[in-house]
Formats: C-alpha cells, structure tokens, sequence
DNA sequence: GGGATTTGACCGCG
DNA sequence: CGCGGTCAAATCCC
C-alpha cells in the first residue's frame, strides 16, 4: 500500500471529512423532509455541516502548505507508514497521568491509548473494543495494584496481523482500564456490531452481543463513521465549550459528558476517531453507557503515540494547524493536525487492503 | 475436540 | 540485574 506521507494524509482527511459532509448534508435534507423536524434540529444539523466544510477547508489549506514544505519522503525504512511528525513532541503524553509506554519491543508499530471506563467497579471483564483479542499473557507491573493483561489480536496466526494491546486497570479508579494498542489490524475481521449487521457474528466474540449500529460492512468505513460520529459529538450544537475542562470529571462519578455517540460503539474505530481528534492531552471523550449499552463502557483517549522518537516535521505547525482549523470552523479542531499527520498510522487504512478502502 | 485462558519461564532492553 | 513483554505448556470452557 501506499506510504502514506503526510500531504496524503491530510488528503485522506480531506476526503474523510468531505464524506461526512456529504452525508450530513443528506442528513439535513431528511430533516427537511421529515415534518417532525424542529428548527433546532435544522440547526444543529446545519451548524455540523457548517464546522465540516470549514474543517475541510482548513484542512485544504494545511495540505497544501505542507506538501509546500518538505515533510513527506522521511518515512522510515523500516515501517510502512511513517511513524513520526506531530506526536513526537505535541501528542507524547499525558502529564498528569501514567504514560510510560516507551519500552522495549515492537518499537516500529504505533502506538496509542485509550482511558476506557466501565459503569461498574467490580466487572472484571475488559472493556469490548469490538475486535477479537486474544489473551496471551498477564502480569503483575512494579507499582500498578492490578496485572496488566496482554492481548493480540485472533486473528495473528491467522493473517499475521500484528496488533496488540495491553489492559490494565487503574489502581486509581478501578473503574478505568488503560489501554495500550500495539499496531494496526491488518486482519480483515469486521468489529462484532458489524459483523452482525452484516453476516454471523464476529469471530471469537466472547464478549458483549453486537449492538446494532452502523450496517457498514467495511470496517474501514466504520471506523470513519466512527470518527465522524466523535466528530459530531464535538461539534454538536452548543459544543463549543468542549474541551479541556472534562478532564475534570472523575472517572467513576463523572457526569454524562455533554455529549454522546449516538451510535459508534467504544470500538477502535471510536477509539481511533477519538484518538485522532483528541488534542494532545487535553481532550476527553466520555460517553454514557445507555447509548451503546451492550458495551461495557465509555472510553476516553488520552494520548496517541505513534513511533520511537520525536520527529520534526515539515509544514505547518501542528498547534497551527490546530489554531487554523479551530478558527476556520469555530470549533475546536486543534487535534485534527493530529489526524492530518498522524492519519497513516491509525488503524483505517490498512484494513480493507489497499484496493478497496473508503477513501479511495 | 478445538479454541481460549492461565501461568510460570524465558528473553531482551535499559 | 530488574522489569516488562512474550512464549508455550497446562488447563479450562463451550
């Protein structure tokens, strides 16, 4: 597949956000035509469309000043997709809280981790991302209460796929797990919601049933609906207060965030939309469990890294890019130089092989 | 019986 | 040498 330099990239997230807009401009024309559709509806509906066209052509406009630059054409040697740009610095880690994942092996994969929560303390099920892992070992890490729990993915014999992740639960708040994803699925399985939607359910699920949301049989596009749908919930009416203030909610008797998925699972797919829009270290997703209720929880990302070292990186500044959509669109998009940057190393492209993504 | 999990041992990096 | 990550045999569960 292609290396994915960074102007690619951000063309990829062109497209991405051209697609949502696209399809909430379908939205508001079924707000149209539904009689029961409020004005403020309309408006929010509106207000969404109004924030993706500004965000794409923020995001039009950072394309092009950094395929100006220099940026593309350093992807290590070593990897498929470059591993560096915004996160070195930026995205690294969340002060505040643990972070330490600079260890030893699988140097070369991305790396990102998601605060996941689960309505109640004493379930000792991990949070259901949607995909099949499997367990391959556990134990017990210097100074954490809990061992932390290590997975890969089913289907790494299989196809070779080579992610993974590691769970482990806050000794802090036993509601939060922390979890460490490894590597991009190159698997082909769909995520269990979609399995369902679409054919028998998702391989080796011993987890939550399905909930039935998006029909989408390519994950790939989940994972953009997903992404699409984080953006939403930023974006929503009257949400232009977002940001970093969640950080104060307490894990386990946080208020529902102001806004909710109103249908992507805690899947990757959401945890990479999050991931990819989430500012570095400062944005919080949350969302109530009774939208998704068969999930287990809420996730919160908290931090995206994606390569062994700090990387400078040609164009435009991540946090000006950040500023520049953020003012384009009157929301806060500064994480989406994230995406912009970052976007080959999160897990959508490699999942439908090279031929068929959704971006194409 | 097959696949997933458990758990102690082993390995590599800092 | 210690710690974190992985392996693989034993065990469990459907």
């Amino acid at each position: 597949m292609q290396d994915g330099a960074g102007g690619e990239g951000g063309i990829q997230l062109l497209l991405t956000i051209l697609a949502d807009g696209e399809e909430q401009a379908r939205q508001l024309g079924e707000l149209a035509d539904d009689p029961r559709s409020r004005a403020e509806h309309y408006r929010g509906a509106a207000r969404r469309l109004q924030c993706t066209l500004g965000k794409a052509v923020a995001v039009a406009k950072a394309v092009e000043a950094a395929s100006g630059g220099s940026s593309r054409g350093t992807d290590r040697s070593d990897s498929p997709r470059s591993v560096d740009e915004s996160s070195g610095a930026t995205a690294a880690v969340e002060p505040q809280e643990r972070q330490v994942i600079g260890n030893k092996r699988r140097k070369g994969l991305p790396r990102w981790t998601a605060k996941f929560r689960v309505p109640d303390a004493n379930l000792e099920a991990t949070p259901d991302d949607g995909f099949s892992w499997r367990k391959y070992g556990q134990k017990d890490i210097l100074g954490a209460k809990f061992p932390r729990g290590y997975y890969r993915c089913t289907y790494r014999t299989a196809q070779g796929c080579p992610a993974t992740k590691q769970v482990q639960r806050s000794d802090a708040d036993l509601c939060v797990f922390d979890v460490t994803y490894q590597g991009e699925h190159t698997c082909h399985q769909k995520q269990r919601h979609v399995a369902v939607a679409t054919a028998h359910g998702g391989g080796g699920g011993s987890q939550s049933p399905p909930p039935s949301c998006h029909e989408q049989g390519d994950p790939s596009m989940q994972l953009l609906m997903g992404f699409k749908d984080a953006l939403k919930v930023e974006t929503g009416p009257g949400a232009l207060h977002q940001d970093r203030d969640y950080y104060d909610h307490g894990p386990a008797s946080a208020p529902a965030a102001p806004f909710s998925f109103p249908s992507v699972p805690f899947g990757e797919a959401a945890a990479a939309a999050a991931a990819a829009f989430s500012a570095p270290g400062s944005s919080y997703f949350s969302a109530p469990p009774h939208h998704c209720p068969a999930v287990a929880g809420s996730y919160d990302v908290y931090d995206y890294e994606a390569g062994p070292g700090p990387r400078v990186r040609g164009g435009a500044e991540p946090s000006e890019l950040g500023e520049v959509v953020s003012r384009a669109t009157g929301c806060d998009y500064s994480s989406l130089y994230h995406h912009a940057g970052l976007d080959p190393h999160l897990p959508f492209a490699p999942f439908g092989g090279p031929s068929h993504g959704p971006f194409q």
